[in-house]
DNA sequence: AGCCTGCCATTTTTT
DNA sequence: ATGGCAGGCT
């Protein structure tokens, strides 16, 4: 253990062997929080104190699982395994489980996604007559998700005038009544939403005293992290277990708070001082990570923020390159600087793909970026956006698995009782929802003692309901002894799933299905990783909490060499080398949604000071002057945010008249545009109109192997029809299947598919509008 | 009941 | 640009 200490600066170790008591530890970024926290619990743990004692909050399961591993080799596997580390939301899930009975719920229930809240919230309100223009059911989730983050209940909502009367002034008088039948209905489908799983542990904890007690005792000691991301709920239910014992560690830094949107109280780590008696405060400030033109850059940045807390974060690290700005004409001409700058100096410094982040601030505007990368063979990839899980597929799929262990749950039944098509309708479900409503049942229940009710229902569509019951049960029976990946297996073969997925030929279609054999790969996987793992079960349960509360897919599979592309709030936490913001554009960033009031702007103003942080050698800003939005160009102006950086930190790049694009690039391999003048093509130069147009579009697109099979004509600049000048023969390598020939190349404009022979994988159908490959020979 | 078509809103960020 | 959804047709 001396070993790690001595690792740690003056400032890091006072945290690090201070156990007892309250304590606050302001980490400025970069400033080697995660180290202290690690070696915080290794130190306890090697002065005797039980890791079955220890409770660490951490912002994502990700940071949780690397934080065990680390803590491990220091003390040793078999110390860490007891240790409680996770999310707030994995954690008091676990608990709720073993609790649950005391609140009235099933041990297995249901966490309702997101979506699944949306579709019962719009389902409410339908059933509710109510206008769907005025009650948006979006915004009504984020209402009641407030709602639930503050505490309110239904019964504190309906005893509250202030409530109800702000949302009659929001002209949704409604409100409350929505709110109530939401709560009962994901109540009798045995599901909790993500607010739930904090709400209903705040509330196991006030009515059970002895509950309370329990947990008291068990974690006498708690670590939270990102404390300045923890919302009221979240807050109570630290209060309320570090109560007795009193030792409470939170570690966080103002200046990075950026989830109010999602319920967040700043002021949760602004008044933790008052909370407890005899505090101590701890800072770190000296920042490890970057360059001293990034932290001063920052810094000048967060300085323009009113609400913050003293800290001055310094750096004895280089001075480093200034951080450059770039102005581009659009988007797409962003992305190619993006993509261009990283492949220069990707051969001029020998560096790695993974030395590279792109940040932005909304998913949408990946777009551009890939299209870029892709064209030059950078590999690459997302985190976040649309989440493996939430695909359709993989959605109707798990709803099948979670209509096994719960089939109260409603929203899982809603999806696939009809899918694939097995003739039951929606005017068949409406009548069950009315009745289950009416019987005061869950559906399943009423389909399966359909002849005892009073549903009107023909007998031809009862007998497809008892089929469904049937084959529901079926799967029960078969989940009592097969594994998650067998039953998942039989599961999608005997729905009729595998089949639907197969029906059309379509490249989509095969898609589908790849990304269910991914899913049961995954189940595989869990099943072989649960053999290891102690405090697990490996069940059915099991494995879909892991899915509901998994931030990205991000178990890194093969960590294969590529760019990082995601939003500035997924990246929190992280740090690389060369780190690219795009995008810094009024309307944009600062989003035209958060400027407002100043403490919206200044959470804007936090988001890129995070972003800026993840830096450590050199940091790049960009912005086009116009940038298509909502299928439209649009114009844009430059960032507040870049003005607001002190200007000596700043190299204001090439004005674009005088920048060259690399004749390598641009010209010889990509396009036939002369070295010497700027290429600037609007995204569509050749308009397919949609639908039947483009399908049946003249022959001049249809893609032709020309003579020299490594080099092809310029297809006219539709970025559509780019990839298309992949040809017959050429060898290229996919994201997922590897490395593969082409075979075949078919189909015209958008539709352009491949045939393409993979080592590994076989022969696939790929749509080259999506598949991301990369030419290779 | 199921399929097709055309209209609509959608894009701020996520456990 | 895309996906969800209502309304109409088979």
């Amino acid at each position: 253990m001396e070993k790690y200490l001595s690792q740690l600066n003056e400032a890091q170790l006072e945290p690090t062997i201070q156990i007892d008591g309250p304590m606050i530890v302001i980490a400025g970024a970069g400033s080697g929080k995660t180290r202290v926290l690690t070696y915080r619990i290794a130190y306890m743990m090697s002065k005797g104190i039980d890791s079955f004692n220890i409770l660490s909050l951490t912002f994502t399961n990700k940071a949780a699982r690397e934080m065990k591993e680390r803590i491990a080799t220091i003390v040793g596997t078999t110390e860490a395994k007891n240790l409680w580390m996770g999310t707030f939301h994995s954690v008091f899930a676990k608990i709720l489980r073993i609790e649950a009975d005391k609140i009235g719920y099933p041990s297995n229930f249901t966490i309702y996604d997101t979506q699944d809240s949306d579709r019962l919230i719009a389902s409410i309100i339908k059933e509710l007559n109510l206008d769907k223009d005025i009650y948006k059911y979006k915004q009504v989730r984020s209402r009641i998700s407030s709602y639930k983050n503050s505490l309110i209940t239904v019964r504190a909502y309906f005893q509250n005038p202030e409530l109800k009367e702000a949302d009659a002034m929001a002209r949704r008088p409604r409100m409350g009544d929505i709110y109530k039948e939401y709560v009962e209905r994901c109540f009798k489908a045995g599901a909790m939403d993500f607010d739930d799983l904090l709400l209903k542990t705040n509330e196991l904890l006030t009515r059970f005293p002895e509950v309370l007690a329990k947990y008291q005792n068990r974690f006498r000691y708690i670590l939270v992290d990102e404390y300045q991301d923890t919302n009221h709920s979240q807050y109570l239910i630290v209060r309320a277990l570090s109560d007795k014992f009193q030792n409470i560690c939170v570690v966080g830094d103002d200046a990075q708070s950026i989830y109010a949107f999602r319920g967040a109280n700043i002021n949760n780590i602004l008044n933790f001082q008052k909370d407890y008696d005899d505090v101590k405060l701890f800072r770190l400030e000296q920042n490890y990570r970057s360059t001293k033109n990034i932290v001063n850059a920052a810094n000048s940045i967060i300085d323009k923020n009113e609400t913050k807390l003293d800290k001055v974060v310094w750096t004895a690290n280089d001075e480093g390159p200034k951080v450059k700005v770039n102005r581009s004409l659009t988007d797409s001409d962003e992305g190619r600087y993006v993509a261009s700058t990283i492949l220069d100096n990707k051969m001029q410094n020998q560096l790695n793909n993974s030395d590279f982040a792109i940040l932005y601030r909304t998913n949408a505007q990946s777009r551009s970026i890939e299209d870029a990368l892709r064209k030059r063979g950078i590999p690459y990839r997302i985190y976040g956006g649309l989440s493996f899980y939430q695909r359709k597929e993989i959605k109707d799929t798990l709803s099948y698995l979670r209509l096994i262990i719960n089939p109260a749950d409603e929203e899982a039944l809603k999806r696939v009782i009809n899918f694939p098509p097995r003739g039951i309708g929606q005017t068949t479900i409406d009548k069950l929802i009315v009745s289950a409503n009416g019987y005061n049942r869950t559906i399943f229940e009423v389909m399966k003692n359909i002849d005892k009710t009073d549903v009107k229902i023909n007998s031809g569509t009862k007998t497809k309901l008892q089929n469904f019951v049937t084959l529901i049960e079926s799967f029960q029976v078969i989940n009592q002894t097969a594994d998650v990946f067998e039953l998942a297996e039989h599961v999608t073969k005997t729905s009729g799933l595998i089949k639907e997925f197969n029906k059309d030929g379509t490249p989509e279609g095969v898609t589908r299905m790849e990304n269910v054999e991914e899913l049961l790969n995954g189940m595989k996987d869990f099943v072989e990783g649960q053999k290891e793992i102690a405090d697990t079960t490996g069940s059915l349960a099991e494995f879909l909490e892991d899915v509901a509360l998994s931030t990205d897919l991000d178990a890194d599979k093969g960590d294969a060499d590529h760019v990082a592309l995601m939003t500035i709030h997924l990246a929190k936490g992280l740090e690389f080398p060369y780190v690219y913001i795009v995008g810094l554009e009024e309307d944009l960033f600062p989003s035209a949604m958060s400027m407002n009031t100043r403490s919206e702007l200044e959470e804007e103003r936090r988001l890129f000071y995070v972003a800026l942080t993840r830096a450590e050698k050199q940091a790049y800003l960009t912005y086009a002057l116009s940038r298509y939005r909502w299928g439209k160009l649009v114009d844009s102006e430059p960032s507040r945010f870049i003005e607001e950086i002190d200007e000596q930190y700043l190299e204001i790049l090439t004005p674009i008249e005088e920048r060259r694009f690399n004749p390598m690039l641009d010209a010889d391999i990509f396009g036939d545009a002369p070295p010497n003048k700027i290429r600037y093509k609007p995204a569509k130069q050749v308009v397919l109109k949609k639908g039947s147009t483009a399908k049946k579009a003249p022959e001049k697109f249809q893609v032709t192997a020309p003579k020299n099979l490594k080099k092809v004509a310029d297809t006219g600049g539709n970025t559509n029809l780019f990839d298309s000048k992949l040809v017959v023969g050429n060898v290229v390598k996919h994201i997922r299947f590897g490395t593969g020939e082409v075979m075949k190349i078919e189909g015209t404009g958008a539709d352009v598919k491949a045939e393409i022979n993979f080592q590994h994988g076989g022969v696939k159908k790929l749509l080259l509008r999506f598949a991301k490959l990369e030419v290779v020979g």
